[in-house]
DNA sequence: TGTACATCAGTGAACGCGCGTTCACTGATGTAC
DNA sequence: TGTACATCAGTGAACGCGCGTTCACTGATGTAC
């Protein structure tokens, strides 16, 4: 059986991810550099001082946001790269997978795209490490492919930091379709997807060419 | 001969300039969303109403910065997507000059890369138009060339997108590679040239094989 | 060239406001016996 | 089960500070004649 945490220990986690919530709220429309932590506290309706209870400052509760929106991806990214299927028909997963994750995490998205290059050093850290690991990760499953025979470890990193710097932008790229007005929303995420395939497609015709 | 400007007018732009210059450099350690127009106006020795006279708000002077750091860009990318030689010798060219744009315009690459996902929408805005044009630029650049033939516009402006994010992503791994200690930052660039070097022949295979 | 008036970039005082942080506190929860 | 004490998440008052914006101003530059 799990654990179960004490009600002095729950209540305090509870708090906790409110804060991290209405963090993650405030950001659609700020960096992090500029959220103010009393910002957060108002918005949750504790008082400011409760906030150090929680974190250091608003850098630390970045940081801890930036797990929160990647450390859970790992299974998604391995399982959409390892996929069984012909190439376009697993390009097409993963974008589908990649549009459903936007849909239903934009603010995550959001954040991550907003504070991979943001003011905020600890946080830039964070997603850089998180997009290593991912790197590493796809390339780990790119190696178990037949399509992988003769490639050296350097150059599989290589297509792995393409690959994943790819789902980056594209991500970012649905979450744009996903702003703006309700009109033509669905049409500009069809058209996201579509350029997305075929860029993948073409990255995929380069790999299948890379040891001619 | 150029219109000379008055004095009265040649101090205004002085001053402009020294604003655009010194939240420039404050930007190196913050986002435009917590830059504060006290904070830049101090930096300059001017009051901090005399801020007002050159712009509405530090949004205002952000989109002005966007205008400062690509818009002189525009020949640049033409002529090296244009340039002559084997693709081999095309690809290091291009990386050289991106190295050596990164090395000579570091603030205005980080402010390039911080604010196209940063959290004030008319400077996103504002970058997103000037990348656009890159990529329509691109294209047209490329449709030029006898690899091109057969290919559609569509799929040009598909290719365009890869190679302008491509840019980017490369020019924001080079300052990454300025930043840290003096020691080793050689290697570090020559290693983000290298890599670099491989995704854009891996991308120039998957051109050349996508009619196949 | 000189004079009288208009323009306007930059000034400096003043304002109300929200910020991050400190501190001693409260009272529910946890623990030892 | 009950009691006495310890812990600690959240409180609320207080602080000094820098913020963006307003306003009437000054004095050098520009312009009309």
């Amino acid at each position: 059986m799990s654990h179960t945490l004490g009600i002095r220990q729950a209540q305090k986690q509870k708090t906790r991810q409110a804060l991290l919530d209405a963090a993650l709220g405030l950001l659609e429309e700020q960096s992090l550099s500029s959220l103010g932590l009393r910002e957060v506290t108002r918005a949750v309706g504790v008082a400011p001082t409760a906030f150090y209870r929680h974190f250091r400052s608003t850098a630390d509760l970045g940081v801890a946001l930036v797990e929160e929106a990647l450390g859970s991806l790992h299974p998604m990214i391995r399982t959409t790269v390892s996929g069984t299927g012909d190439p376009e028909e697993r390009v097409a997963r993963a974008i589908e997978l990649i549009a459903r994750h936007v849909d239903g995490y934009p603010a995550h998205v959001r954040f991550i795209a907003r504070e991979r290059h943001g003011g905020v050093q600890p946080v830039r850290e964070a997603i850089r490490d998180q997009l290593s690991r991912f790197a590493r990760e796809v390339k780990d499953e790119l190696a178990k492919g037949p399509e992988s025979e003769g490639w050296t470890e350097d150059d599989l990193l290589m297509l792995a930091h393409l690959y994943v710097d790819q789902m980056l932008i594209t991500a970012s790229l649905f979450l744009e379709a996903l702003e703006g007005p309700e009109e033509g929303r669905e049409e500009r995420k069809r058209e996201v997807a579509r350029v997305a395939a075929r860029q993948m497609r073409l990255i995929g015709l380069g790999r299948h060419h890379w040891l001619d």
